[in-house]
Formats: structure tokens, C-alpha cells, sequence
RNA sequence: GACCGCUUAGCUCAGUUGGCUAGAGCGUCUGACUUACAUUCAGAAGGCCGGGGGUUCGAGUCCCUCAGCGGUCACCA
């Protein structure tokens, strides 16, 4: 053995050996319990960052602890197509090149994309695995495999049988530059300083920020209980520049405080406006169009960006001396979350699903404990969003992605639902006169089907969603594995994909998707800043594990915080791990030059001294505390206990006491060998699901067994 | 504005049914060239556990309150 643990020598041997043993690949027995954690799949266009590094450290640490215990295990591996998020990093690539969306047909687009992220992928899967994850690859699915897509239009068609997709004129967050809609989720509100116009509209005055819709607006709303007003109710207002009248209307939605209290309606151009509108029945007037272009408008302002038409028609209603008062206020606008330009809300026809039911169901599984959350914080984050959904537009006008299943008829204006197949013609009609639907569905929409659909995908698509108990005979790996054990993720997703894949979870198979909910926090750099490429902190996890060795990084993500808390990381930390690996390394590099690890196991271990005798107490009560922890999430906890045994008591301590010099040099009290061997044993197993290569590699060099470590059975302490 | 969380050593953080002298890593300081390991060893300093009040035999831990920080949400045009 090296003087130090050379890590570069051996781990990727290690994870060959592993691979192709097969010991990741899960062979089910009847009466054995399972264990079944589905990784979320990384997006397939980048590289790992430090914080897939964490999250795939937890995973397979409670992967490897439950295979121990020798529970039939299975860790599936997966990768997301990532619709927007991909196009997006693809378009700013196509751009660097000079090129655009619109150089090419949808077809070489989605070739091009595909191209691009089947690379990335087998990138992805190599850095996964030098990272030591113990994952089922052969098991391994794409969110755009045919097995995987054929499960998502047969959920699609049965919600749409079921009334839970409907396709409705709503108001879509639209991204002008985008050229797609997005749903509530994906804007973020930014605070904007804009100036509050009041504008004379003769009975009334009301107060804008956006002067340039006043050709759109077709009511004035106030509120009811406003004492100002109630005479005007039912009144009419006149729009300035086009002099067109509007009735007054009542609604409780206007709040009385804000400007004059007098609301423009605007049903064409804001949510809340269009909401008013459809309880009113009021007409809707389009005066921007997709490109965030005006039209519909006076001669003057046709075809002018909204922006620019603003001051123009500003300019024209002081001409006309309806400006009664300027105010700057600050507000919050919505802008778009990729590329944080302003939102253009719009009416547009797209599918929606219905998510009252589901979420109504999804709240009782948490509530009722069918899904646990081991953090009591990120439980109320769910709950709390699974109360205040609004209705899921699951529509994306983007090329990257599954195409809708629906087919439009010129003819009859219905659609046609399919599971995927093209319709020879309409189902209503029987007119060939139909069109596919261009857009795709929202990536959320597939992955949140994930944890049945992958444990469905292998058994063929002959499957009836919702599963009935007869299909589960068949379809082995979801009747062993589903609901899953735990899913674990991060906190960020809680909204667009756990409590998604709670509802639709529910709703395929009438059972929950999984049964505990493992948050993560944030990996953050020395100071307890957020890694940014902008801050100049990021920590490359690939870098650091071949500086250091997998095992090092893998301890320092883990090290000193909660899992569900944010982490501190520097590289710092990882040297130390580094050198507590070492510092295993020689333990057992002490034992094999002493010959200590000749005939393992073969004595029972027999204490003798009090350091003996010390020892084995201490090493139960670790086993014990450290079983417990992991049982219970606390990986930061039973990783500081190895620490300290491994090196403050069973190195400083216990090792030094059966030192004997002699004139050939120093060895171990004989006496003392079995129980040194039990020890060291014992460490190896409960460090490997934490430090899989130097644990293996030194279980290999001294000899300890035939068996693997990787399948060697956790201790079991009796309790007294 | 609503909801949630955090505040413990110089720094980053543990401390899960309230109970030994409040811990770890890093950092700092003193000493050691001795060895399986200098990626080492022996030792030390450093804490009114955010402030105040309460419950209790006993509170870092439970309750109330104040302050500071962070997060999530929100239709205020």
C-alpha cells in the first residue's frame, strides 16, 4: 500500500468492478423489503454542478445504507429534455453562431436539439458516475423515450375524457421574445418605478400606469361599498382621444385605496380585468398584439412598441388636458424568468388542466401522512401552494418537447384526442380537413407523471391509466417499487414538480408517488454566499473530486448542516475530508504492515485490556447512534460520529495502546488483533455508504472478505 | 402586506421526545522532526446559546414579546 490514499488509482476501476458485477441492478425477492428513490433527472443541457453533486451524494448514501440492510434497492437514473430551459441555452447557442430559431423547419430544429442533448447526456451519465452513484443504469430513462411519452397521452387523454383539461381563451403570461406562454410559475415579479396616471373620463377619473390600453378598456369598475361612487354605478364614461362610452360598473375586486378607487377595465391586457370582464360579460379588445406591437388602435399608434405608443398617446391626452396628475409609484410588474423582460398578458387559446380536484387530493394525502415531509418547513411550503393554485396552462409554444396529441377540425371546430397515434379524421365529423396542434406540452407536465412512468416505461405500453390491481401482475417493477421510499430534491421544484407529481400521482394510480419527501438546501461557498458564475464562486464538484478524491467531496456536501439546510463549501473542507480519508487509509495501511490482517475474522473478538473492552462499548454505541441518524436524515450527524471515532478514538486512542515496540520495529499486541479487526471492520461498513471507493479499496487490500463491501450486510446492534 | 424560517466559539454550522462540564470542522495560539499517516501528533485559548419576560426541580431546547437577517407568496391597476 501507497504511503497516502491515491484516489485517482482506484476509483474508476472500483465503479467498472461495481457496474458490471451488477450490484446496482436490483434483484427482487418476494417478502424482502424494497427501497426506491427515482432521481430527479438533471436537465440534459450542462454540466453537473456542486449542487447535483450533493443531492447525488444523499441519494446514494441512503441507496447504499438500505442495499446493506439488504433490501431490494433500486435507484433509477433519468434525464429531462427540460423543454424551455433547453431551447433556450439551444437558441443562445444558435445565436453565437449568427443564426436563429427561424433558419430552420421544425423538424431539423428538433433534430438539431435532439442531437445536442443526446451528447450532453452521455456527458451527464459519466460525471453522475464518477461521483460513485450506485444507480440502476440499465433501468434509465429519457423524458422523451417512446415508452415515456406513450404513458404521457394516455394521461393527457384521460384527463381531457374527464373534464380535467379543457382547452379556454385565459390570460397567458406571454413572452414577446420568447414567442411562448408560460405558466403562473415561471414570471417573477420585479419592482418597477412607473409614473400613475390620472385620466379624466368626464363622469369619472380613473388612475393607469399603462395609458397606452385605454383603446381596450370597455368598463370602469369601482368598488361597491365606495361611498364616492355609488350614484355613478350604471352611469357611462367616455375614453379620451376616442371618445367611445363605457359603462360604470360595480365589483369588489377594485380596491377602494388604490389611485381614485375607479379601476379601468381592461380585459384584453391584465388578469384581473379579464376576470372582471367574464363576470360582467364584457367584450375583450385587443390593442397589442404577440410582438408586443400596437394595433386596433388610432392611425398614429399602429404598429409602435407598447412602450413607445405610451408616450405618444401620453402626449396626445395632456393635448387634450385629461391629465389631471402625475405620480411616480413603485409596483410590481411581472417579468419573464428567462429572460426577465416584461410580461405580456394575453388571452390566448390554450390547454389548461383543472386543478382543484387534484390539488384538493394531494393536500389530503400530505395532511393524512400518506407523503411525509421530513421538514415540517417545506410541508407548509406545499400545502401552502397546493391551496392557492390557479389553473395549470400546460400549453408551451416551443418546438422542444411532446407535441399535444390533439388534432383541430377546419370543419367542425372540435378536437381530437388521440394517445399519440394520428387520427385518420375527425372523430365528430369524420372531416380529413384537421391539424395538429403545433405546441408542445409544458416539461412539467411529463416529469410530473415521472415516478410511475419510469417504473410503467419497461413493461410496454400496454398499460390502462388509471392501474387497476390486475395490471399490477404484469407490471413487475411498479408493483415492487411504487410508491416509491423517498424523493428527494430541492426546495426551489416544491411548486412546478413534487406537489405535480403528488396530483397527477394520484391520479393515475390512485396511490401517492411517494412516501417521504426529502428536501436538500443550497450549496453556498465559504461565506454563506450563493454560488453564482457572476460572483466568481462556483465550485466545480468534477475538479474538486479529482483533486481530492469523490470521497472527500462527497463528505464535505454533507458536513456540518442539516441536509434540508444550505450548506457552506470550500475547498478548504474538502482537503479535510481529504485528510480524514488518508487518515483511514493509514489505519489500515498500519494493519496490513503489521500483519494484522491475516486470518480475518477467524477469532471471535476477545478484550482483554480496558482499551479493548472500551473500544467494542464505544463501537456499539456508534453503530447504534449512526443507524439511527441515517434511519432518520441526519447524514451531516452520523458522518461527524465516524469521523471522530475512525480518528479521535480509534487512531489517537485505541490503536496507539496496542503499540508494542521491538527491535524489528512497532507491532500490534497480539491479543488485541481480533478486536482491532472487528473495529476496523465494522468502520468500513458504515463509512462505505459515504465513502464507497477508499472503504472498497481497503476492504480489498487487507483482504477482509470475498464479498464486495458494496453487498456487505449493516451491523445490527440488539438493543438491550 | 401575509406566511415560514434563522439568530449558538473568529468563520461555517450541529445540538429531535427539556437532563452529565454546550459540540464539530476550519481558523488562531503553544509545543513535538516521533510515526501507519506532516494529508501527522500532544495541548490551549475562545460562548451572559440575539434582547427581555414566562413555564419547570431543571430551558440553547417549550410559551410570550421585541429586534435584526433570510426565504416564499400576493390581482393593487
Amino acid at each position: 500500500m501507497q504511503k497516502v490514499w491515491e484516489h485517482q488509482k482506484y476509483e474508476e476501476k472500483i465503479y467498472k468492478f461495481w457496474e458490471k458485477s451488477g450490484y446496482f441492478t436490483p434483484k427482487p425477492k418476494k417478502g424482502r423489503k424494497k427501497f426506491c428513490i427515482i432521481m430527479p433527472p438533471p436537465n440534459a443541457n450542462a454540466d453537473l454542478h456542486i449542487g447535483h453533486a450533493r443531492f447525488i451524494t444523499i441519494q446514494d448514501i441512503l441507496i447504499r445504507y438500505h442495499r446493506m440492510k439488504g433490501e431490494d434497492v433500486l435507484w433509477l437514473p433519468g434525464a429531462d429534455h427540460a423543454g424551455i430551459e433547453t431551447q433556450f441555452v439551444f437558441e443562445k447557442k444558435l445565436k453565437e453562431q449568427g443564426k436563429s430559431r427561424f433558419d430552420f423547419s421544425r423538424e431539423e430544429l428538433y433534430q438539431l436539439i435532439w442531437n445536442y442533448v443526446q451528447e450532453n447526456k452521455i456527458n451527464m451519465e459519466k460525471q453522475i458516475k464518477s461521483l460513485g452513484a450506485s444507480c440502476d443504469w440499465t433501468r434509465e430513462k429519457f423524458t422523451l423515450d417512446t415508452e415515456i411519452v406513450k404513458i404521457v397521452y394516455k394521461t393527457f387523454k384521460r384527463l381531457y375524457e374527464d373534464g380535467l383539461v379543457y382547452r379556454g381563451k385565459r390570460i397567458v403570461n406571454y413572452c414577446p421574445r420568447c414567442g411562448t406562454a408560460y405558466s403562473q410559475l415561471e414570471t417573477e415579479p420585479q419592482e418597477r418605478e412607473s409614473t400613475l396616471f390620472y385620466l379624466d373620463y368626464k363622469t369619472i377619473t380613473i388612475a393607469t400606469t399603462r395609458p397606452e390600453t385605454i383603446f381596450a378598456d370597455t368598463a370602469i369598475a369601482v368598488n361597491p361599498k365606495d361611498k364616492r361612487y355609488k350614484k355613478l354605478i350604471g352611469k357611462t364614461a367616455t375614453i379620451p382621444i376616442i371618445k367611445r362610452k363605457i359603462p360604470i360598473i360595480a365589483d369588489n375586486l377594485v380596491d377602494i385605496n388604490f389611485g381614485t378607487g375607479a379601476l379601468k377595465i381592461t380585459p384584453g391586457h391584465d388578469a384581473t380585468d379579464f376576470e372582471i370582464g367574464k363576470k360582467h360579460n364584457l367584450p375583450t379588445i385587443l390593442v397589442i398584439d404577440k410582438q408586443g406591437r400596437m394595433v386596433n388602435t388610432p392611425k398614429q399608434y399602429l404598429g409602435l412598441k407598447a412602450e413607445e405608443a405610451r408616450i405618444k398617446v401620453v402626449l396626445d391626452l395632456e393635448k387634450e388636458g385629461v391629465v389631471i396628475k402625475k405620480e411616480k409609484i413603485k409596483h410590481l410588474v411581472s417579468i419573464c424568468y428567462k429572460d426577465k423582460g416584461l410580461i405580456e398578458p394575453l388571452p390566448e387559446e390554450q390547454w389548461f388542466i383543472k386543478v382543484e380536484k387534484l390539488a384538493k387530493n394531494a393536500l389530503s394525502a400530505i395532511k393524512g401522512k400518506k407523503v411525509r415531509f421530513v421538514s415540517r418547513k417545506y410541508e407548509k411550503m406545499a400545502m401552502h401552494w397546493l391551496s392557492n393554485l390557479k389553473d395549470w396552462n400546460i400549453s408551451r409554444q416551443i418546438v422542444w418537447g411532446i407535441r399535444i396529441p390533439a388534432w383541430f377540425c377546419k370543419d367542425c371546430q372540435k378536437w381530437t384526442i388521440t394517445e399519440g397515434e394520428t387520427p385518420v379524421s375527425c372523430q365528430f365529423c369524420y372531416s380529413k380537413n384537421i391539424e395538429q396542434d403545433k405546441d408542445t406540452f409544458d416539461t412539467w407536465f411529463s416529469s410530473g407523471q415521472w415516478p410511475y412512468a419510469t417504473l410503467l416505461a419497461r413493461s410496454g405500453s400496454k398499460i390502462k391509466i388509471p392501474l387497476s390491481l390486475k395490471d399490477k401482475k404484469r407490471l413487475i417493477d411498479f408493483a415492487n417499487f411504487y410508491p416509491t421510499s423517498v424523493m428527494e430534491t430541492g426546495f426551489d421544484i416544491i411548486p412546478f414538480w413534487v406537489i405535480r407529481m403528488i396530483m397527477l400521482g394520484l391520479y393515475a394510480t390512485n396511490n401517492v408517488p411517494f412516501r417521504e419527501v426529502l428536501i436538500h438546501g443550497l450549496v453556498r461557498d465559504k461565506e454563506g454566499q450563493k454560488i453564482s458564475k457572476s460572483k466568481g464562486n462556483v465550485i466545480n464538484p468534477l475538479e474538486m473530486s479529482y483533486k481530492y478524491g469523490t470521497d472527500a467531496l462527497r463528505t464535505a456536501l454533507i458536513w456540518g448542516s442539516k441536509i434540508e439546510n444550505d450548506i457552506s463549501v470550500s475547498e478548504e473542507n474538502i482537503k479535510g475530508q481529504r485528510n480524514f480519508a488518508n487518515k483511514l487509509w493509514n489505519i489500515a495501511r498500519f494493519i496490513k504492515i503489521t500483519k494484522a490482517n491475516l486470518n480475518w475474522g477467524k477469532e471471535k473478538p476477545n478484550p482483554q485490556t480496558k482499551e479493548d473492552s472500551l473500544i467494542i462499548k464505544d463501537l456499539q454505541k456508534t453503530i447504534q447512534k449512526t443507524t439511527k441518524q441515517i434511519e432518520e436524515y441526519r447524514l451531516n450527524e452520523a458522518i461527524n460520529e465516524l469521523y471522530k471515532f475512525v480518528w479521535h478514538k480509534l487512531a489517537d486512542k485505541y490503536l496507539e495502546s496496542t503499540k508494542i515496540k521491538t527491535e524489528k520495529g512497532t507491532k500490534i499486541r497480539k491479543p488485541s488483533i481480533s478486536v482491532l479487526q472487528e473495529v476496523f471492520k465494522n468502520c468500513l461498513i458504515l463509512l462505505h455508504p459515504f465513502m464507497p471507493f477508499i472503504t472498497e479499496a481497503v476492504w480489498r487490500e487487507l483482504n477482509i472478505s470475498k464479498k464486495p463491501l458494496i453487498i456487505e450486510r449493516w451491523p445490527i446492534i440488539k438493543e438491550k
